[in-house]
DNA sequence: CGACGCGATGCTAACGTTACCATGCGGACA
DNA sequence: TGTCCGCATGGTAACGTTAGCATCGCGTCG
């Protein structure tokens, strides 16, 4: 009967462990742990041991249990508005790669712009014990700024800026780049500009200071921000459509169109091309972000630049820097903006 | 001197840990595991007394160690060709609804559609002991095969379809879908059709199948597929614009532009405005993927609809089932697609 | 009235790794 | 020749949790 000596059986119950390297390798399981985090302080006949029974044995390490003991899992958690939105997509590219470099790894959901939903994956999140925390935007729930308080752990949040961060910020004025936009379509003569911005002013910080920053450039030039020529809708390009037919309905006299995003401001020039008015003729279009799309459509876009990627860059940055020990500079980065002048404008 | 007795200091050094809770609440740690993993096992007096401590002390559980002891991480490795693409985003946005609902998380990197990266990224990720892998497509390294066989974990793989999936696989054929749209194409009338694809045809699985029901319908007209018509470009609106730029140039006669991508073939309608070629009239275009902007644009893009968000779910359900024990009745997931007509065709 | 079952709770020993301290050995120096 | 230093390696005890069994008390049934 030789099924009852399967001891040695190929089927391993569980992925091998330190202990079977070290017995390969005929050393010490403290021995491969250090070949494999401070392999200079091994001799180096005993690390080529180690390393070709590592090799040999295809040893995977376990992060967990080191995560456990070392007190560092190594993992960056994020919480993000959208996987959706193209916005954010080049931020998590900006940051991959410097994490990447750094060895973390990134935790990631998506609260669907609430700030409620945000609370609850910071709190399932921190169970997980990550090294830090990436947050968009500046307005959280009380609860979460409470829990990362408690959590002392690096914050950053990113997008808008302020005075008062959890811990740091990295961003740009959404006010100052709104405003100054604004402030170029006035310049250009426009008299009844209208606004169509996403919706959910009240829990979205981005999209409140682009409307503040808007309302001030027309304040600003004694142009008054008439709610009547204010329209919020769907981040889409159908959002970006329906807001223009609401406006024009309001005020056939419309002579420009300020949208708080590009994709919203190319849903307006399709809505323009389909009821066949002239842009920027008899309509001005002016949208925020710069996407790729507002350089290569007809006419192109006038617009404001953003440096996501390099936002999600320096916000990853600072956080490993922090990781390190040292310390960051300055705890409030503004990265600021250009204001792109195209066709349609 | 006050400062020597700072033993009971509120500067605790860690989070507090069950033990702390279980003192709190004068009963054992394993009771107050069991309040947080089986709450009905308990009497219902000391759940909330173990309930009320831990709201208390404010108490989060530490996941890592409980990975550890269960052999259960709670987490899911995503491998994804690139953040930046809104096509990778749906199927994201539905893995991750499916996943928070069963109390999982998601690891996430990017491996800039480098089959190598992505092995580097599965090794990594692996360390990290998730409870089940997601990759997206179906060509890997035989090194990044060799660790999944290894790590006998459950593995989803999504977009292309295969008879021999690592472990599972959801998805639609491209092939199909291509070749479908193509023939829609010649079915109305065109005859010098040109193809503007994504560039990386030999890593991509997806723009490989779509190059190849592309040409295999065109042979099935006999019409041929003739390579001077082919171009391949950036997965961008600007990609998509020099693609019809080369195509023109080379055959001024050609009368319909088959793109592998909504993206690409909006770059084409753009040169199209630009260059003042009527659509459909002089040059028919179809896209792949109906992505938002393909219902909004003027004229309207022809395109193939592929259910990217549901694919994400049936992905995520289908890791979940095996998770839970259950057998997933298929291996093999095909999602379909549907050819929608619309006006640029 | 004793045995038995069951619900509620607790104890002990891991899970796989690393922090901390210990040990042994060879060479430099007085 | 003895002392001391530094390098390479090892042993032990956690990190915070849960699996698996043990225990205790109470009610039920023959």
């Amino acid at each position: 009967m030789p099924a009852t000596q399967e001891q040695p059986s190929d089927e391993q119950r569980s992925p091998s462990r330190m202990e079977d390297v070290a017995r390969c390798a005929g050393v010490s399981v403290i021995t491969v742990s250090r070949v494999l985090r401070e392999p200079e302080k091994v001799a180096d006949v005993t690390r080529a041991r180690v390393l070709s029974a590592i090799e040999a044995i295809g040893y995977v390490p376990n992060l967990i249990a080191r995560s456990l003991k070392s007190r560092r899992s190594g993992i960056i958690a994020a919480v993000i508005p959208s996987v959706t939105h193209s916005i954010v997509a080049e931020v998590l590219r900006g940051m991959t790669e410097v994490l990447n470099e750094a060895g973390l790894h990134l935790l990631l959901a998506d609260s669907g712009f609430s700030p409620q939903e945000e609370e609850a994956l910071v709190a399932a999140f921190l169970a997980r014990r990550p090294d830090a925390i990436y947050l968009t935007g500046t307005t959280h729930t009380p609860g979460t700024r409470k829990m990362l308080d408690a959590a002392r752990i690096p914050v950053v949040e990113a997008g808008t800026l302020t005075d008062t961060p959890i811990d740091m910020v990295v961003g740009y004025s959404n006010f100052a780049a709104a405003r100054a936009m604004t402030e170029a379509l006035i310049a250009s003569g426009r008299r009844n500009i209208g606004y169509v911005g996403q919706s959910g002013r009240d829990v979205i910080d981005r999209v409140r200071d682009r409307h503040a920053g808007h309302c001030a450039a027309l304040r600003g030039a004694r142009m008054g921000a008439d709610e009547r020529l204010q329209v919020e809708v769907d981040l889409s390009y159908r959002g970006g459509a329906a807001g223009l037919a609401q406006l024009l309905a309001r005020e056939p006299a419309l002579d420009a169109v300020f949208c708080t995003s590009d994709i919203i401001a190319i849903g307006v020039l399709f809505e323009c091309q389909r009821r066949g008015l002239a842009v920027p003729a008899r309509l001005a279009i002016t949208g925020m972000d710069d996407q790729e799309i507002a350089s290569q459509c007809v006419p192109a876009l006038t617009t404001v630049r953003m440096p996501r990627y390099e936002m999600g860059r320096r916000a990853a940055a600072m956080l490993c820097r922090r990781l390190a020990g040292e310390k960051v500079d300055a705890a409030v980065v503004d990265l600021g903006f250009e204001v792109v002048m195209r066709q349609t404008s």
